[in-house]
DNA sequence: CTGCATCCCAGCCGATACTG
DNA sequence: CAGTATCGGCTGGGATGCAG
């Protein structure tokens, strides 16, 4: 039995809940996509992740640090360099957001199509 | 070879990052998750995610219908009855959005540690 | 029962300017 | 270079009321 039964995202108040707003968001998704590839400094990955405003990628960065996700390494050098690597918890949430990730990549044609033929209809 | 080369959702102007923004979404995880069982009337579906307000099962149903993911089906009796049901390129999401389900069910407890702690370190 | 229209608020997100 | 602070626009999303 692969069904969890004592959390259940589908009710309101379960805390699981709150954890799936986290991972079920584009940013989120492209971060961990990103640092999929290994440890990397805050430009490269504000640069990874193309259109990614620094805001949002400190925050976001942030929120995955505080679930345990992300772990952030301060070097003490001028000009600072900061590191971001996914943590062991991270490391499981890899393949679910990779998979979500292909999926955009792998069906954009389909989707591209419905969404003309939806237009069109109306 | 698993890597999709002609799209790629990390980069800004890429069509398919427009679906992953609509896929990574809590509310199109729950509802997807939740048709996962089959076809079923709005209330029903209303009511099996639970705490999600008409206006955003709908705008969030009509997005999916418009990207192909659901099938709306209109009975003309009165009173009214409408099902949704996930397409066959739906049916390919749900794996991927269950995956995302389950991690946050079976993490949770993990990432609420992280979060308090987290926390208290501030 | 379903869903559209409206109003409105909260939070996301971007742009800019400033600090260590 | 990395991060903070601030401001403001835009959109997600909730509540209510109405129509088919």
């Amino acid at each position: 039995m692969t069904h969890n039964r004592t959390f259940d995202v589908l009710t309101a108040t379960c805390p699981s809940r709150t954890s799936l707003a986290r991972i079920a968001n584009k940013w989120t998704a492209m971060v961990v996509i990103a640092l999929s590839s290994g440890r990397m400094r805050f430009g490269d990955l504000r640069a990874k992740v193309d259109g990614i405003s620094g805001k949002v990628l400190t925050d976001t960065l942030r929120d995955l640090e505080r679930d345990g996700l992300v772990t952030r390494h301060v070097y003490a050098e001028v000009p600072p360099r900061v590191e971001y690597e996914l943590t062991a918890l991270g490391h499981t949430l890899q393949k679910p957001l990779r998979a979500l990730g292909d999926w955009a990549e792998e069906h954009i044609t389909e989707v591209l199509a419905a969404r003309e033929s939806y237009d069109i209809r109306r």
